[in-house]
DNA sequence: TCCATACTTCGATGATGATAGAAGTACGGA
DNA sequence: TCCGTACTTCTATCATCATCGAAGTATGGA
């Protein structure tokens, strides 16, 4: 079990953010379906009904809490959920809940969905 | 597998964003850390030194979401992590990653701490 | 070189949030 | 009944955020 460094409750804290919007969520949601392959930037935009302008202040903070990555392809950017750092994430809330401090029995997270 | 109707997914944003600031995200590991016993406020905002005003904003937040709850014991006010929300937003995010959309294994959140 | 498509950045606005001092409320004890 | 402790609410301020139209940039194709 890994210690938790003072700094890190910040980065995690700000990644949860990140995600702490409907919007951005919803992103989050729609790429993890489409995960590896990702999705164009503008199909993100038609499938949540999100303006570009919007859209792209939404995918910017996704990508500075690197919870998404991006690669370009012609005049189309493909963007991805981060699994690395989703991993990072949902491993530190399962370790504060389930190991650190053994507050929920792990089963009721890996099973009751 | 409960499907996640639409509607939860604003619910579950406002959870992480509950969880998405530093100070409430210390607070919330606090309360962990002291389960199921719970911390009085004070002694809560002496630890983490925040002025008692800003605490009661930032319970106040969190009892919003139902991730704390309050019990009264004389002058002292006692608050718990409520580890069946937790349970539901770990739960839920555990779904999105790993068995919705099977993007990570359930070994890296589970053992990777 | 010019154009169309895909996306970003700029600029502006209205809303929510974090913080904290000061005043208020709740409670138990003297 | 009065006081002290514990905590909340009020009031105010400064900062960040969500949104979106308009203008700008990037890319590939004609």
């Amino acid at each position: 079990m890994a210690t938790v460094k003072t700094e890190d409750v910040a980065r995690y804290a700000d990644m949860l953010a990140a995600m702490g919007t409907e919007p951005r969520l919803r992103i989050m949601r729609l790429l993890l379906s489409a995960h590896p392959d990702g999705m164009v930037v503008g199909e993100i935009g038609g499938e949540l009904e999100i303006s570009p302008s919007t859209l792209s202040h939404h995918l910017e903070k996704l990508r500075h809490e690197e919870l998404v990555t991006v690669r370009r392809e012609g005049t189309y950017l493909w963007c991805s959920a981060n699994t690395k750092a989703l991993e990072t994430l949902v491993g530190f809330l399962y370790a504060e809940c389930c190991t650190r401090n053994k507050a929920i029995e792990p089963r009721r997270i890996t099973c009751c969905k």
